[in-house]
DNA sequence: ATAATAACGAGA
DNA sequence: CTCGTTATTATC
């Protein structure tokens, strides 16, 4: 029943009239008349008997195609339990808007759906009734995989690493070389090809060309006679996979499926999906439920883009509605990225998922020269050079490629970071005594307080150096760029941002001035990447602001020549902090497996489930006041969200995650049942918890 | 929204 | 105790 109300979200029943017998076939959507009106409504399954008493009819077939796969479906109800939102909520998600234009065109077979005058009888009450498949409660989802068999990577012999480049180069088995310089590589491949479910988290070498390697694994995966599915944070992503998936392909194996598409195009790509005219499909998070058959491979590069997370209702995120498909159809799963997030890692530890990665020898000849510089104000400025804002190392370093005549990229944050709050003395984050969160300065004079159990520090004092003093950082980025073209006057610079994206520069001298994630590749690979205003990232007010440092620094890193090739990339940070040690030995599995320790430490996703209930005060309390919430549930707060809403946090061991959805979706339920006026957001695993 | 059903209260 | 009226709740 496609109604928003969490109280009606449940199969009901109807009669299938003997005109309709032949449409109505699971998948369908319908109309039927509920409450006196007609309503929207999937038709899910086909029945032959009810236990209701006295069944409607169903009014109409909307259209005969079952756009609903019953792989969807069932996809779609984990999904809805998972994050305590309702199925019609996600199939909104997972289905586009039907168009009937596009509906119409003719199919490759050319056969239209015709509708053979059924006999129009008037319907007896026993022909079969369509109630819908009860709901599976507590499905396990990927993530919560303590129940999950692991599937591991096929067993490889680790090759030798004293392999020589030009052997590893060499196709000695059948394969793509790519996935040669990871050990585990050719045995995932194969695996795939095989027929078996896979999961491997990725870390991506420097200069890796990913789009090709994922291109080689659906081309795998194809080979042995299933589909995939593969989802990438944006468009030019999305262009360059495109690309690759149709080398490795040939023509016509794959559609593009992406929001940007429009009605149209999208709902095209979608029906040929789904009847099967192609196996792969690759897009934007809007493809994560896109109707495969024989699904053989799930894969998403750059799990770590925030872009991943679904921000309609109940916010879904691609990398976890992946995972849960790949565990429902025993599917193999591909979690790349240059860097690896806390949740990839938790994939890994509790064994769900296998690491394939290069070894130490392999990473050491593709990495770029990497340096850190202190950011301190005070020191390590080029008091000669043209810009205050350039330490001498990263002019020098840009300058030397320059004359090379190889291209500079440099990578400014945006604004509009929210300041954190830090020791003023030695920069660790301020986080609260009580539950760990952060901690903010409401006004100038205020004392601290956390942003998320509102309790005020009054006497802080840093854990780490005693300092009582706290410092928010504030930086301006944009105007690095004119700076920059003053300081190497005669060069071209161009930028890449948020208006305008560039997608490849040339390989001549020339200054690229980018946002995160909106780097160019250049050809053949930058000279220098200088990586600046590092403050600004690593202080945001984010529970993942070290991890998303990492994740930008290792995107911008990545497009450098190596440091055989004269690649050199220079970070303005101090290069004792963690995020900056993970870049300059090229090891996010290392960051990564520190970072899930810390949130382990401090009770902060994935450690544990956490959900968000957001609203008016009087609304808040009384869903929560209705929530029979599982045992350890820890609630937080209240925090003032926007207006006059506010937020609680609730966390809960993972054991317990599927508890806490289901407690928080019926509590929702009763309310909704009676007309409770003042609405209330739930998202669980909310990307910011702040 | 609207129809069922439960709850309630006044008058016989 | 019954009927008529009004809250409540489920909606195939």
């Amino acid at each position: 029943m496609d109604v928003p109300l969490a109280h009606l979200d449940r199969p009901f029943d109807y009669l299938v009239p003997a005109s309709l017998d032949e449409q109505a076939v699971p998948g369908t959507r319908v109309k039927v008349r509920f409450a006196g009106q007609l309503v929207d409504g999937w038709l899910l399954e086909r029945v032959a008997s009810s236990d209701h008493p006295r069944l409607a009819y169903l009014e109409k077939v909307v259209s005969p195609e079952p756009v609903l796969s019953p792989e969807v479906s069932r996809l779609a109800r984990a999904v809805a339990d998972r994050y305590a939102g309702s199925l019609a909520d996600v199939l909104r998600l997972a289905v586009p808007p039907r168009h009937a234009r596009v509906e119409k065109e003719a199919r490759p077979d050319g056969t239209e759906p015709s509708t053979p005058p059924a006999p129009d009888t008037p319907p007896a009450p026993s022909t079969p009734p369509a109630p819908s498949t009860p709901p599976a409660p507590d499905a396990p989802t990927a993530p919560d995989a303590a129940t999950a068999p692991p599937a591991p990577i096929a067993s490889t012999a680790p090759e030798s690493g004293a392999e020589l480049p030009e052997q590893r180069r060499r196709p000695a088995e059948p394969g793509p070389d790519g996935w040669r310089d990871y050990p585990a590589g050719p045995a995932y491949l194969r695996a795939l090809t095989d027929g078996r479910a896979p999961r491997a988290v990725w870390s991506a070498l420097a200069g890796e060309d990913w789009a090709v390697r994922y291109a080689e694994a659906v081309a795998a995966t194809v080979a042995g006679g299933r589909g995939a599915v593969v989802v990438v944070a944006d468009n030019r992503d999305l262009d360059r996979l495109d690309a690759a998936v149709g080398a490795a392909l040939g023509p016509g194996r794959h559609v593009c499926l992406s929001a940007a598409l429009g009605p149209a195009r999208r709902y095209r790509a979608f029906l040929a999906a789904r009847r099967g005219d192609v196996p792969v499909v690759i897009g934007t998070r809007a493809a994560m439920f896109a109707p495969v058959e024989r699904l053989g491979l799930v894969a998403i590069w750059d799990d770590g883009d925030d872009l991943h997370a679904e921000p309609r209702a109940p916010y879904p995120h691609a990398r976890d509605v992946l995972l849960t498909r790949a565990q429902l159809t025993e599917a193999g799963v591909l979690v790349g990225g240059y860097a690896r997030t806390a949740e990839a890692q938790l994939l890994l530890e509790t064994g769900w998922a296998r690491e394939v990665v290069a070894d130490r020898a392999t990473v050491r000849t593709r990495t770029p020269a990497i340096a850190p510089v202190g950011d301190d104000p005070q020191l390590a400025r080029d008091p000669g050079a043209a810009t205050a804002r350039l330490p001498s190392l990263a002019w020098t370093a840009a300058r030397e490629a320059l004359r090379a005549d190889l291209p500079v990229l440099v990578q400014v944050p945006r604004r509009g970071y929210l300041p954190s709050v830090s020791c003023a003395q030695c920069r660790t984050p301020a986080r609260c005594a009580h539950c760990a969160g952060p901690l903010a300065l409401p006004s100038a004079s205020a004392p601290p307080a956390c942003r998320w159990c509102g309790r005020v520090a009054a006497a802080y004092a840093c854990p780490e150096c005693g300092g009582r003093r706290l410092r928010a950082a504030v930086t301006g980025a944009r105007r690095t760029a004119e700076e920059l073209g003053r300081a190497f006057p005669g060069v071209s610079v161009r930028t890449s941002g948020r208006d305008e994206v560039l997608d490849g520069v040339p390989g001549g001298a020339g200054l690229v001035i980018a946002t995160p994630g909106a780097e160019p590749v250049a050809e053949g690979g930058y000279g220098a990447v200088l990586l600046l205003d590092s403050w600004a990232l690593l202080t945001r007010a984010d529970l993942r602001a070290g991890e998303e440092a990492l994740r930008r620094w290792l995107a911008a890193a990545a497009l450098a020549r190596p440091a055989g090739a004269g690649g050199r990339v220079v970070v303005v940070a101090d290069g004792a902090l963690a995020p900056v040690q993970a870049l300059l030995r090229w090891d996010a599995g290392w960051f990564a497996a520190r970072e899930l320790a810390e949130r382990r430490e401090l009770g902060f996703p994935p450690a544990v489930r956490m959900a968000s209930v957001t609203g008016l005060p009087a609304a808040v309390a009384d869903l929560l006041d209705e929530a029979r919430l599982p045992d350890g549930a820890e609630v937080l707060g209240p925090v003032p969200a926007d207006g006059e809403r506010e937020r609680m946090l609730v966390r809960v061991p993972r054991a317990r995650a599927a508890a806490l959805a289901g407690a928080l979706h019926a509590a929702a339920g009763a309310r909704s049942a009676r007309k409770a006026a003042d609405p209330v957001r739930l998202q669980v695993d909310p990307l910011d918890l702040f």
